[in-house]
This record gives C-alpha cells, sequence and structure tokens, in this order.
RNA sequence: GCGGGUGUGGCGGAAUUGGCAGACGCGCUAGACUUAGGAUCUAGUAUCUUCGGAUGUGGGGGUUCGACUCCCUUCACCCGCACCA
C-alpha cells in the first residue's frame, strides 16, 4: 500500500485554507523575503504543464525560507486583459468580463491543487476596476510629467480583426491571434516616452543578478550608439536633411546619401526626370510586406531622386538616392554614403556604379569595404588620425561649423501604447470640443470600463468603445463643455508593468500603496517565469518603476534584483506541446493520477530550471516511485505506524549522508539547483533503507527538507511523527561541517596520471607522509616496476601522481 | 550575417579552484519474494577486450605530472536580433 494522495493533498490544502497559514504579515519583524512568480493570463484552455515548473522554484524557495525564519511574500494573480477574450466575445456575443471570470476559477482551482503557498488575501486581478483605477493613476501621472503623447504614427492595421495591432503580435505579415493579413495604415496613437530612460534602463542591467544572455537581449534591444548628426544642404533647394552617423570621421569619404522611402523629402526633391521613376519605386516598397522587404533585402534596390547634396567638409555635390535599406524608424531616416568603409553601402555602391573614395588606410577597397581603424587617408585636416582621434576631430569641427553635433540613438521606440480594443483599462482623458484634451480628474478614477450588450468592431478603427455613445460622450457639468473620451484602451502590457507593487498593498484604496510598506518589501528577492518576457514585458517594467522612483512612489530604482528563466516543458518527442501534435499533457490529468507532490517533484528534477526538458511518462512514474519509497520508510504499512526502524537514539552510520544531505539540499535549492538538490534527498533514503535503525531526528530533518517539494506528503509524515501542527514554520536543518569529514579518507594513486590504485590513510597526513606510503604500495610498485622515477606531485587529501619512465 | 548559449552512456542529466568522468533518476539485466508481477527488495549496467588491460565527455590540435574543465581551430544544434548607418 502506498499513501492516498487524493485525500492526502485534498486534507492539507484545506487545512492550510482554512488556517490561513501562509499569510504574509506586511510589517513583521522578520527579514523579509519576495518571492515572485510572471502571473499568468488565464486562457481558456487551463494550466499548462509549464506552468508549474517556475511557480513550483519559487514555492520551493518560499517554503524553505519561511523555515529560515524569514517573512515570505509570495502571491499570486491574474493579467486578465487581452485579445482572447475580447475574441470570444465578438464570437460568440458572450461579456469577455463574465469569460475571464469563468477562466480565472479553472486557473485558480488548478493552481491551489498544486499546492502552492499563496497568500491568496493579496490575489489581484488587472481587470479589476480596484485595480486599473491604479493603473490610470500612473498613465495620468506619466501624462502629467509629458511621457504620455500622442503622434500619428504607421501601425499594424488588421482589417479582418478590426484593430491595430502591435509589432509582437504581428508573425510574417499576418496577426499572430488569427493570421489575418495585416497592413501598415497612419494613425493618431498614444505613445509612451521609453526613450527618455534608455540610458538608465541601459545602464542599471550592470546591478542586476539576471541571466547574461537576457541582459545581452536588453542591451540590444536597446540598441544604444553613439555618433553624430551631420546636416547636408539641398543643391538648388532651400531646404537641408540631418543624417546621424557612427562614423563622422569617414565624411571625406561620403560620395552620396540615401533617404528612406518614407523620408518626407523624398517627393519634395525629386526632379521631374526623376519623378516617375521614384514614385513607381515607392509604390514597389509599400506594397512590400515588411517580409518580403527583408527577404529582398539581400539585393540592393534603390532610385536616385536627381537631387544633390553638399557635403559640408568639401562641399562636392553628392546624389541623393532613396533606398529601402535605410529605415525611416532608426536615426534620422537619411544615410550619407560612405562606401569604402561600410559593407552596405559599398553593396549598393557597386551595383549602382557610385564612386568609392578611400578615406581610412588598412585595407583594401577595390574589393570590399573596410571597417576597420587605421590612418586616414583623403581627408584634408584628419589626415594620419587614427579612427577615434579622428571622430573626435571632426564632431568638433562640425559643431563649430554649426553643420553638426555629436548625438546618441537607439534602437528602441517609444511604446505604442494605445489599443483598438475594448477588454483593455480605458485611457482616462477626455477630448473636449475646443479641441483641447484633459485627464480625468484623480477623484473620478477608476474610469470604468462600461459593460456593454454586444462588442464589435466600430469599423472606423476605433475600438468598440465608440459604439457606446451615452460612455463616450461627456459634459462638463462646470462649464457645460461637450467633450468626448479617449475610445482606446491600454494595451495588455500595462497591467503587467506594477503587479508586484499592488501585491504589497492590495486593499489600498487611498494609494498605490503604502510607501512604509513597499519600503519594506521591495524590491523582490526572486522572480521566476518564461524566456518569452525576456525583453518586453521585463523592459516595460522597467521602465515604469523607473518612473515611479523619480516621482517617489517606489524605494527603488529597480524592480526585481535577482531574475531567472525557467526552460520549456516539451513533448514526448521533444517537440513543443501544442493541441495540433496531440501531445499536450494536462496538469489535472497528472494530479488525479499520480498527485500534485509527484508533479511538483517530477518538474524539478527534470533537468536544470533553465533547461528545455522534454517530457517523460516513465520519469513520472519515478518520482512516484521516490515518494511511495520515502512513504515506506518511514511509515509502517500494516498499520499505518510509524515504521519501527525509527528510533529515539542515534545511529552514527548516518551522521555522514545526514549531514551532507542538509548541506547540499540548503545549497542547491538556494542556487535553484532542484535536480541535484532532490537526488541527495534520493541519495539519502537509499541510505536509509540500508541502515538497520534510523534516528528520529534524522527523519525529522529529513521531512523538512522534503516539504519544499512535497508539501502534502511532508505534512502528512510531520504529523505521524507526531507533531499537531504545519510544519510550515518548523526550523529548517542545520548541518555539523565535523561530521562531513571522516578521519580517514581515501587517497587516489595515479602513475602517468592514471589511477592505478587506491590507500585509506588519515585526513591530515604529510606530503611527506603521503609520498612514502605511496611508493611502498604494492600495486603502486608492480606499475612501477623498471621504470625510473621522475617526479612525485602529491596533492594532500586528494592523490598522489608518480612521474615515471 | 551578427550576438548569446549548448554538445558527456540507450535516455534526462551529475562532476568547488584543472585532481577517481558518468552522482541521482529512467530504461535494461539478473536474483529474491510471489499463484502472478508492469508491485516491492537486492545486485549489476560507458565501450572494446586476448580479462593483463585499452579506449572514452561533438571532431582535430595544444598547454599540463594530470583537461568534461584552460587555449587555438572546426563541426552540429538551440535561442535572440535581422540592412540599426
Amino acid at each position: 500500500m502506498s499513501f492516498n494522495h487524493q485525500q492526502i493533498e485534498k486534507k492539507w490544502q484545506s487545512y492550510w485554507e482554512e488556517n490561513k497559514t501562509f499569510k504574509t504579515n506586511t510589517f513583521s519583524e522578520k527579514e523579509k523575503f519576495y518571492a515572485l512568480d510572471m502571473f499568468p493570463y488565464p486562457s481558456g484552455v487551463g494550466l499548462h504543464v509549464g506552468h508549474p515548473e517556475g511557480y513550483t522554484a519559487t514555492d520551493i524557495l518560499s517554503r524553505m525560507k519561511r523555515m529560515q525564519g524569514y517573512e515570505v511574500m509570495h502571491p499570486m494573480g491574474w493579467d486578465a486583459f487581452g485579445l482572447p477574450a475580447e475574441q470570444y466575445a465578438i464570437d460568440t456575443g458572450n461579456s469577455p468580463a463574465e469569460f475571464t471570470a469563468k477562466n480565472i476559477a479553472t486557473f485558480k482551482r488548478q493552481i491551489k491543487e498544486l499546492g502552492f503557498s499563496y497568500d491568496w488575501d493579496r490575489e489581484i486581478n488587472t481587470t479589476d476596476p480596484n485595480y486599473y483605477k491604479w493603473t490610470q493613476w500612473i498613465f495620468i501621472k506619466l501624462y502629467e510629467k509629458g511621457l504620455a503623447y500622442i503622434d500619428e504614427v504607421p501601425v499594424n492595421w488588421c482589417p479582418a480583426l478590426g484593430t491595430v495591432l502591435a509589432n509582437e503580435e504581428v508573425i510574417d505579415g499576418v496577426s499572430e491571434r488569427g493570421g489575418h493579413p495585416v497592413i501598415r495604415k497612419p494613425m493618431k496613437q498614444w505613445m509612451l516616452k521609453i526613450t527618455a530612460y534608455a540610458d538608465r534602463l541601459l545602464e542599471d542591467l550592470e546591478e542586476l543578478d539576471w541571466p547574461e544572455s537576457l541582459k545581452e537581449m536588453q542591451r540590444n534591444w536597446i540598441g544604444r550608439s553613439e555618433g553624430a548628426e551631420v546636416t547636408f544642404k539641398i543643391d538648388g533647394h532651400n531646404e537641408e536633411f540631418t543624417v546621424f552617423t557612427t562614423r563622422p570621421d569617414t565624411l571625406f569619404g561620403a560620395t552620396y546619401a540615401v533617404l528612406a522611402p518614407e523620408h518626407p523629402f523624398v517627393k519634395k526633391i525629386v526632379s521631374d526626370a526623376q519623378k516617375e521613376a521614384v514614385d513607381n519605386y515607392l509604390h514597389e516598397v509599400e506594397t512590400k510586406s515588411d517580409l518580403e522587404r527583408t527577404d529582398l533585402a539581400k539585393d540592393k534596390t534603390g532610385v536616385f531622386t536627381g537631387a544633390y547634396a553638399i557635403n559640408p567638409v568639401n562641399n562636392e555635390k553628392m546624389p541623393i538616392w532613396v533606398a529601402d535599406y535605410v529605415l525611416m524608424s532608426y536615426g534620422t531616416g537619411a544615410i550619407m554614403a560612405v562606401p569604402a568603409h561600410d559593407e552596405r553601402d559599398y553593396e549598393f555602391a557597386t551595383k549602382f556604379e557610385l564612386p568609392i573614395i578611400e578615406v581610412v588606410a588598412g585595407g583594401d577597397v577595390t574589393t570590399e569595404a573596410y571597417t576597420g581603424d587605421g590612418k586616414h587617408v583623403n581627408s584634408d585636416f584628419l589626415n594620419g588620425l587614427d579612427k577615434t582621434e579622428a571622430i573626435s576631430k571632426m564632431i568638433a569641427w562640425l559643431e563649430e561649423k554649426g553643420v553638426g553635433e555629436k548625438k546618441v540613438t537607439y534602437r528602441l521606440r517609444d511604446w505604442l501604447f494605445a489599443r483598438q480594443r475594448y477588454w483593455g483599462e480605458p485611457i482616462p482623458v477626455i477630448h473636449w470640443e475646443d479641441g483641447s484634451m484633459t485627464t480625468v480628474p484623480e477623484e473620478e478614477l477608476p474610469l470604468v470600463l462600461p459593460e456593454m450588450k454586444e462588442i464589435k468592431p466600430s469599423g472606423t478603427g476605433e475600438s468598440p468603445l465608440a459604439n457606446n455613445i451615452e460612455w463616450v460622450n461627456v459634459v462638463d457639468p462646470k462649464t457645460g463643455m461637450k467633450g468626448r473620451r479617449e475610445t482606446n484602451t491600454m494595451p495588455q502590457w500595462a497591467g503587467s508593468c506594477w503587479y508586484f507593487l499592488r501585491y504589497i498593498d492590495p486593499d489600498n484604496t487611498e494609494k498605490l500603496a503604502d510607501p512604509e510598506a513597499l519600503e519594506k518589501w521591495l524590491p523582490i528577492d526572486i522572480y521566476i517565469g518564461g524566456a518569452e518576457h525576456a525583453v518586453l514585458h521585463l523592459l516595460y517594467a522597467r521602465f515604469w518603476h523607473k518612473f515611479l522612483y523619480d516621482i517617489e512612489v517606489v524605494p527603488t530604482k529597480e524592480p526585481f534584483t535577482k531574475l531567472f528563466n525557467q526552460g520549456m516543458i516539451l513533448g514526448e518527442g521533444n517537440e513543443k506541446m501544442s493541441k495540433s501534435k496531440g501531445n499536450v499533457v494536462n496538469p489535472d490529468d497528472i494530479v488525479f493520477s499520480h498527485g500534485a507532490d509527484t508533479l511538483r517533484l517530477y518538474e524539478m528534477f527534470m533537468g536544470p530550471l533553465d533547461a528545455s526538458v522534454a517530457w517523460s511518462t516513465n520519469g513520472l512514474d519515478g518520482a512516484r516511485r521516490f515518494l511511495d519509497r520515502v512513504w515506506r520508510l518511514i511509515v509502517n504499512e500494516e498499520d499505518g505506524t510509524l515504521a519501527a526502524k525509527i528510533i529515539d537514539g542515534d545511529n552514527s552510520d548516518l551522521d555522514k549522508v545526514y549531514h551532507e544531505t542538509v548541506k547540499k539540499v540548503t545549497e542547491d535549492f538556494e542556487n535553484l539547483h532542484f535536480n541535484t538538490g532532490i537526488s541527495q534527498l534520493m541519495v539519502f533514503v537509499n541510505e536509509g533503507y540500508k541502515a538497520d535503525s534510523l534516528p528520529k531526528a534524522f527523519i525529522e530533518g529529513f521531512v523538512k527538507m522534503l516539504s519544499p517539494v512535497a508539501p502534502h506528503l511532508a505534512e502528512e509524515l510531520w504529523e505521524k511523527l507526531g507533531h499537531t501542527s504545519t510544519i510550515t514554520y518548523e526550523t529548517w536543518p542545520a548541518y555539523d561541517e565535523s561530521k562531513l569529514v571522516e578521519d580517514e579518507i581515501e587517497v587516489v594513486l595515479q602513475v602517468m596520471g592514471k589511477v592505478r590504485s587506491k590507500i585509506n590513510i588519515a585526513k591530515d597526513a604529510s606530503k611527506e607522509e603521503l609520498e612514502k606510503v605511496a611508493l611502498e604500495d604494492e600495486t603502486l610498485q608492480k606499475w612501477l616496476e623498471g621504470k625510473t622515477i621522475r617526479k612525485v606531485i602529491v596533492v594532500p587529501g586528494k592523490l598522489v601522481n608518480v612521474v615515471a619512465n
């Protein structure tokens, strides 16, 4: 008979719930530990086996930290706005709110059945008006500080969804959800000025304990580059344009200029002779999707505009071309082309037979672009200088002449913050009939999303809210002026930018959260979630946090001190789990058949937390087998009492393995090496089976160490061991360093670096002693026969290596 | 193409600073118990072998008394970015 997981798990889940075992005391005297999971979007399909991986990791840490005397904040909530609920509403006519509530209920049940130690009194939901009141409040603050603005930008307009999509929601030119075609269309949009924080977002990465790869991704995303802006006059026009370059030192080698097809000057400067060619080219580019533009990138295209720019350093005339290898969205949308020292310009110049002038020596510009460093040539006052010197001298020259300046640009762009959707936080802004615009007064927050009978696209590009005349139209009670509410809502990212703050003080009606509480609990000690949020969510959340820091709402510059990305759980065939492949494992089934403890244990034992490992039914069975073995070691199966082997006294045979286990498990869990920590628990159980007697103190220590991983089983065993209340706040075991080392240790004897023999010797034997004993060893002597000893290497406590030939 | 990472038994994976490669689990083999075993317990399990040993951490080379670990080179796979001036 093995243990009855269904009964035990239910019993302890009820116990924890009734006793509010995991309730966090906000102003506890204890040291704090804040363990955060990336809260899920409660989709209609329910929990995936991938979810519990990260959740179990943080739960293990939380449970261990509680036992180590910390006050632990370990909350859960719902990122519940989002397109699927809206799509569902449009398709079925049902309410997104009801649909979402139902999904949350399912998620909550599933998560509770896994035995995570969340403080459910802190549960938050981004769609709750009491929550999004503060999301709206933050928006108003951003607006007041000039960080939210309206701009007309080309957006991804999806006629089928009747909405605008963010770049990250467009995959290969079609919408991520639904796969509908997407076209580009200019539209008035709310933007957040994240670029104002670019430098700080970049610099402060240094101090974060995050995976290096992830920090690198953020650095690349921000894409800072230093250079200069240079202004070019246009020959025969009273206009000038500005280019950005990282190599102002090569200005003497600039032989032509290129404008992006979307550049406003293109149409102004084009000559009559070239007009038709340019128009055709622009039309061709417009009809290409982004994908096609990338695909065709291998072969550069472009057209001469007929206009010439004047190179400010030498007054040479440079033809201005239009080409789609220059992007409107980066820099100024215009470049000076230096074909001798830029690979793209070189390729273009070669194709269109434009001149190539070498200005940096060191390469062979007749065969390829030279991008390395070297002495400058053909460059007047820069001749003889190297790259760094030439760059600063040129910048100084440009600034002096007023035709350029030092400039930093970023790949990062401002954040498109408006969505033409119903199911999102309403943006608290009113547009008045006199053309002015105000935010909704703070005391009127939350601006509640109105319930609507029918949710359908307005057809105009506005959100379905535009259909709700009653809600949209407002009259100022004081002046009688008419106004119209903003119909755009916020993107899903908004609510997840600050949810970890609200957990700290979820019911506060006066403030986003009590500053004293924030002071105690920030920053977050560990944040675990999927790598898919490596850039966007984590960058946006850092941006908002820094803003809140600036307006003195939060006390820290960064929200997440330590972050870790869990890997993916793949299907048995080593492919991503998906409905279409039919290889999806449902956590409910596993909880039913094997139990939550087994699922938790298995997911932690599969491999390192950051690795992507295939699901294995055999492996799952193995995890259950281990828990059964633990049960049988401790419980007498005949009558359910404690096993007779468990004694009150000592068993010195188990001293070493027990103390080793305490040490390894403690350190491994702390470092998120759950697979190796669990393997050590297995080693202890194997030794326990071999032993004649099991000191009760060791068994209690073992059950405590098992409890973060398999909490239900551990509580049950703890009760069998004679305790009457939860194991949650029992003291985490300590180890005795002196028990780890034995007096006599095994030393390896090598000849020429190969192990030939082993001896047992006192652990503190001296070098001389070791050498002597080694050379006297019979087996070793056999190997040394007929050889001359050249050298003996002794590593005390480890090995003796004899070099002989 | 650029940036980051990973390559270890039949499989998932272990291995402080260079010091016994393969912990632990899965699978497999044998034995015990058993009416039975797809339960449980015990033992074994990298490869080759003339049973002395020899070889072995993607491939090739190097440093070292000694390399999974350090260096060079090469191949494969994964992730991110994709003309970023």
